[in-house]
DNA sequence: CAAATAAAATTGCATATACAAATTATGGGC
DNA sequence: GCCCATAATTTGTATATGCAATTTTATTTG
């Protein structure tokens, strides 16, 4: 099976310049870093991340949180669930519409605090790796489009 | 339950700056882009990712694979079963070692063929939306430490 | 040549992710 | 007050991902 040239173009193209190729690949090379580095603490990055959103924010609901995270209501319904149920969120019914009301319990704030030296030293080491300009870049880009309101 | 600023404080560091919590939001913005674009070719981003890596070796083993791809065996293992069942990807022992040999089909050809002008739209799109610079950057990433061996 | 060892691959398990379908709860209309 | 339309949540299903343990396979050693 000999490859015309050009499929090999085609190849090429994708290989060299897909950008969810290259996010996917990042992605997986520092969710490993700070999944390493957090793995002591018993919580996953994804997970810290939606406590630290979270807690952010001081009480969101469920609507709101999955459009700041671009996240599937049904992803975060069962992550919501695990955090749940480690204690770490509470989730109850808002009052106003069907939506629900999500906000860190007591025990989530310690789990925080607690794994916040650890966190710290895998964004030293992914920064290392990404090396500044990536770095910085990323930062920022949650000033845009991305996290801008997540703090209030 | 009113968090101190310490608290305030670590829980705005990670917020603002956490690298994985960028990319992984980044990388479901992107992939969601790629994956709408991929549907009706019932093809995942991320299985084209593979697909295109074998493509661009010509033939790999899939220690290679998993090594540029920073990708687990296991989850590898289970990728390339499902492409192969699709029929896709072929995959047999190499002859040297226990490690298997992975190339694409003419099946998996003709599918990188069809996919290639979708995927191209799917690119503009994202490179539309994150920025010609952080786009750039991503590219070029490829070529240090992420894919540079990839092409041959 | 057979047993031991080493390395690769797979399987078990858990989480992350999203789409589609079903469920549920809300609020409005009569 | 009850039913209906609507919107939010959850559940079903499938892929993606990685760690740990197991299985398989190949090479080395006795």
């Amino acid at each position: 099976m000999k490859p015309t040239a050009e499929f090999q173009k085609m190849v090429n193209s994708i290989a060299a310049n897909c950008l969810s190729v290259r996010l996917r690949l990042m992605n997986r090379m520092v969710g490993a870093i700070y999944d390493e580095a957090l793995r002591i603490h018993g919580i996953k990055a994804s997970q810290l991340n939606i406590l630290v959103a979270v807690s952010a924010f001081g009480r969101v609901n469920s609507r709101q949180l999955c459009q700041v995270l671009h996240m599937d209501p049904s992803t975060l319904s069962r992550a919501a669930g695990r955090l749940k149920k480690s204690g770490w969120l509470q989730v109850q019914p808002s009052g106003e519409g069907k939506i629900l009301k999500i906000e860190v319990t007591r025990e989530g704030v310690k789990k925080i605090e607690r794994v916040y030296p650890d966190w710290k030293k895998a964004q030293a080491k992914a920064a290392e790796i990404l090396g500044p300009s990536m770095s910085e870049m990323l930062v920022a880009s949650g000033n845009k489009h991305l996290l801008g309101g997540m703090t209030r």
